[in-house]
DNA sequence: GCCAACGTTGGC
DNA sequence: GCCAACGTTGGC
């Protein structure tokens, strides 16, 4: 019998010029394709299961943020956008046998009824040592800790039920 | 393997 | 729009 393994929990951004929160409310589900970065990729091929929840961070907005929180509904597959010469992430060095890049589909759980700013974050010492506060953290998919997820909720106004 | 040049991210 | 931080590329 394998031991069920332990939900994880992320964090993602995207920024909501081209698709925020409201658009995953609209879609309900939606394919989290475009990354295009090896550490992100990895989190996502090899560390993201379904059932794992993730923060929808906005990123480039005014203010950035958290918006809400979204749940993996799909294992991990390869991101066909890479191989679409008329997608934006269009990747000349994937190909049909390598295609590089992966995703995960992703379902909305919640919008937050009070958005959740970085600067929040970043003056509450509860959060000290949470990656999207490190200094130049570019990273667009990040763990975060079971505490530091629940705590975000808390200051987002929602309760995730258990 | 080093590292300069370049491109991108993302807060401000 | 600026620019610091970071990742990637490519010459050597």
């Amino acid at each position: 019998m394998m031991a069920k393994s332990a939900r994880k929990y992320w964090l993602l951004k995207s920024e909501p010029d081209s698709y925020g929160i409201d658009d995953l409310q609209r879609d309900d589900k939606t394919p989290w394709d475009g990354v295009r970065n090896y550490q992100a990729r990895n989190s996502i091929r090899d560390d993201m299961h379904v059932g794992d929840l993730a923060l929808f961070y906005h990123s480039s907005s005014d203010p950035t943020g958290v918006a809400g929180v979204m749940e993996v509904v799909g294992a991990s597959r390869f991101d066909p956008t890479a191989l679409d010469p008329n997608d934006h992430h269009f990747d000349s060095k994937a190909t049909a046998e390598n295609p590089i890049w992966s995703l995960v589909d992703v379902k909305f759980i919640a919008k937050f009824p009070k958005f959740v700013t970085l600067a929040d974050l970043k003056g509450d010492r509860r959060f000290e040592g949470m990656l999207v506060l490190a200094r130049g953290s570019r990273l667009s998919v990040q763990p975060v800790t079971e505490k530091h997820f629940c705590l975000v909720c808390e200051l987002g106004g929602w309760k995730p039920r258990t």
